[in-house]
DNA sequence: GGCATGTGTCAGCTTTTCTTGACGCGTGCC
DNA sequence: GGCACGCGTCAAGAAAAGCTGACACATGCC
């Protein structure tokens, strides 16, 4: 696997995030439309057919799990923007990879502390 | 994407209704446990500690994604008995292989219906 | 018969996730 | 000022997922 080795998570916890940030078809869209280009906010919004408070939160979880990143810029006329885009992620879904993050699984079924 | 042509869904919702079954870590505890060898009902769920009617609750949902089959046997004194196995599945998740998915998935927000 | 083992299902509760419709703030332009 | 366009957040309802404790059935064994 290949992530920051800043962020203190078993890759057992993170794949669960990973799989839950893509477990929705809005996420999957939203991944598929910033893999073309990256994009702002409203924009992304009208695009793709979504609520901005709704894909506020969306594009949240995708962050949260690594899958994207945003950037805050200001435009020509002055505008804050907030950009996001892919990260060129890999995963490799089997049943080995998935036994082998599941040895570093944190305690049952107890969801992840954002402590 | 190798799956069985009988059955009638889109790549786009398939991968969507995969990423579902193992977004829970029972569920990859689970896949982790039958990676080693089949097992049967009872059994698996003594070793994971998971209830029995729960355990048969996320081991229909994993079958239902296609990443664990099941045959029910009889044992040697008599007793019907359900063993499961994992599939041998691959599936790779990157922003590309998510756009080309995304393409075939059925109308927005609406959850796939068993029809 | 009574008990252990296996199978499965159902109702009902709790928790999480999803979603919408307000709000708040800021800027530039006519 | 009023409007359009960015940003963000909050409360509250609706829908889905997770979980438990019954209950049903079957078999073999003492």
């Amino acid at each position: 696997m290949s992530r920051n080795d800043a962020d203190a998570e078993s890759d057992g916890d993170h794949l669960l995030k990973v799989l839950g940030a893509l477990n929705n078809p809005h996420r999957l869209r939203i991944v598929a439309a910033l893999t073309h280009d990256r994009n702002y906010v409203s924009r992304l919004a009208r695009e793709t057919g979504i609520s901005r408070p709704l894909l506020h939160m969306h594009l949240q979880r995708l962050e949260a799990a690594g899958l994207v990143t945003s950037t805050l810029e200001l435009s020509d006329d002055g505008k804050a923007m907030r950009f996001y885009e892919v990260t060129p992620f890999v995963y490799q879904l089997t049943p080995d990879s998935i036994a082998l993050a599941t040895e570093t699984l944190s305690r049952s079924g107890q969801r992840e502390e954002t402590r």
